[in-house]
This record gives C-alpha cells, structure tokens and sequence, in this order.
DNA sequence: AAGCACATGAGAATCATTGTCAACTCGGCG
DNA sequence: CGCCGAGTTGACAATGATTCTCATGTGCTT
C-alpha cells in the first residue's frame, strides 16, 4: 500500500521530506507551496522554502499530490487517491470533491483522436460554491 | 455583428485599444501579453506593456478573448468566438481548435448540483501534439 | 475652447517560483 | 569505526510575469 510512506516515492526519506508528506496527510484542500511552508514553522518542524517546493514537486511528479493552478495562476497542493480524477472546489472555502467522469475521459480521447492529436493529457476542474458558504 | 469592432467592447476606441485588438485577430493561436506586446512594437503600433496587459483584461472580461493558463501558469489569450467552448491544443506548435462538448457542460453541471455547489464554473483544456508536428 | 473622467506608459514594486552553492547527511566500504 | 561520493538542504540571490504609481496625454461633452 502507497497509503502512509514515510517519504515521497523512493527518494531518501529525509526529516524534511517526511514532515512535507505528513503535513499533506494533515489537509485536505488544496494550500499554496508557501502555507505548507509555514504550516511546517508552526509545527515546529521547520523546512526550507525551497525544498518545500522542490518536495512537492516530485510528489507530483510521482502522482502522490496533485497540483491545481489557482485562477490567478498560482500553484495548489493537495494529497489525492491515485486513480485519474478531477475536483469540485469551493471558490469560498475550499472545500474540494474528487469527481470522476469515465464520460468525459472517453470525449476527450475521441476528440483528440478525430483531430488527430496523439499523446493527449486534458485538465478539468470545476468551481462553485458549497452549501455551507451560501 | 461583432467580428470586426475596432476596439474592446464599449471602451473608448483609442490607438492603443483598436492596435490591441487587430494584433488579435491576426493570428489563431495563444500568445502571452509580452508576446503580444513585441508584435506590436514589430508593427511600428507600439503599446505599453501595462496596457497591454489592462486591455487584454477588459477583452477577457467581455468575453472577446480566451484566457488560457500554460502549463507553467502564464497567461496566454486567444480571440475566440462567443459562444462557450474548449480547446484542443498542440504542445508543440500551439495550433488550437475550439471544441463544444455539450455532454461535459451537462456532466459538470449534474455533479456540481449533486454536492450542492451553486454558482459553478469550469475550466476544460486538452493537450496533445497535433498531426504535422508528429 | 474648457473641463474632466478616462487612458497611457515608464519605471518601480510585488511576489511566486527557481537558481546558487557551500555546508551537511546518508549509506556503503575498507 | 572513519572516509568518501552522491544526494540534500537552506539562506539568499535572481528571475520573470503581472500589477502599481502617478505624472502626463486624450476623447468627448458642453
Ligand atoms: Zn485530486
Ligand atoms: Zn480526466
Ligand atoms: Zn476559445
Ligand atoms: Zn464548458
């Protein structure tokens, strides 16, 4: 099981990488690169800005986190299952769904291939406000 | 019809306006603001790069340009039709093709309902490499 | 022509993210 | 156990896209 590792994929399991992977386990939105970071301080667990990035960016690179870019563009961590899925966000709070749409895969697959498009990747996600922020 | 309004919206049509939006609809694929920018210092139609900026804005909010996040977060815009849609496009060479998929739109729009997400949106692109940079 | 709200642009300021690089740590080996 | 090279770390500098400032210019109305 990949569910409780010490550290990301089969890198050294590091005090700094661990703490990253716990303070994942620890949330379930999705936090900046820099409110991980500080979440770190807090817990007394200090890590380097700079490898909290470059942590999380191998714990995407491995599927362990998944990334989501904010509608300004900025960067959004958060630890997910492992199949191939997307997310229902509140704009409000946070609060994120992970939604599967076997649909969906099968229409961009097909519009690719109609178009001639190989080596094809999409993103999806969906934004709204949850009932408790209404 | 608002295929050839000299400038965005119901802004004032000044030169830098109206240069913004012909740089626009000469060309079918997403370029950055810098990039739109130079092409428009090229032309001998130069526009401040803060204006480039605020333009594209307006245009994006009047729905007269697509705003699209690269990979690595950067903005890039696109004049686009007016109806609502998504793109398929080349990694490599950037060639876009616009898309419609009602059934995502009412997929979307059934599991955002389903959680009680209200005022919902979504973002939709596919990537792929498209037949002539194979 | 006068007035004024809106628009522009050069340059400074922000700010997330990445690059540097010397110091440090891990594990294997003798 | 002590030594060594590859992998890591972090303070700090550097980058680079986007936004802010604000003094100056312009479009449009009266
Ligand atoms: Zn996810
Ligand atoms: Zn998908
Ligand atoms: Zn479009
Ligand atoms: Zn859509």
């Amino acid at each position: 099981m990949t569910s409780t590792d010490p550290a990301p994929s089969g890198l050294r399991p590091t005090r700094q990488r661990i703490a990253v992977a716990e303070a994942m386990a620890s949330f379930d939105d999705f936090r900046s690169a820099q409110d991980i970071h500080e979440l770190l301080s807090r817990r007394g667990e200090p890590v380097g800005l700079a490898t909290v990035y470059r942590t999380l960016q191998r714990m995407v690179e491995s599927g362990e986190v998944d990334l989501l870019r904010t509608e300004d563009g900025e960067a959004s961590y958060r630890r997910c299952s492992d199949t191939h899925h997307h997310h229902l966000v509140c704009r409000t709070c946070g609060a994120t769904i992970e939604v599967e749409g076997p649909g969906v895969e099968r229409w961009t697959r097909a519009i690719a291939e109609e178009h001639g498009y190989a080596q094809v990747s999409h993103t999806l996600e969906i934004f709204g406000t949850c009932a408790a922020c209404r």
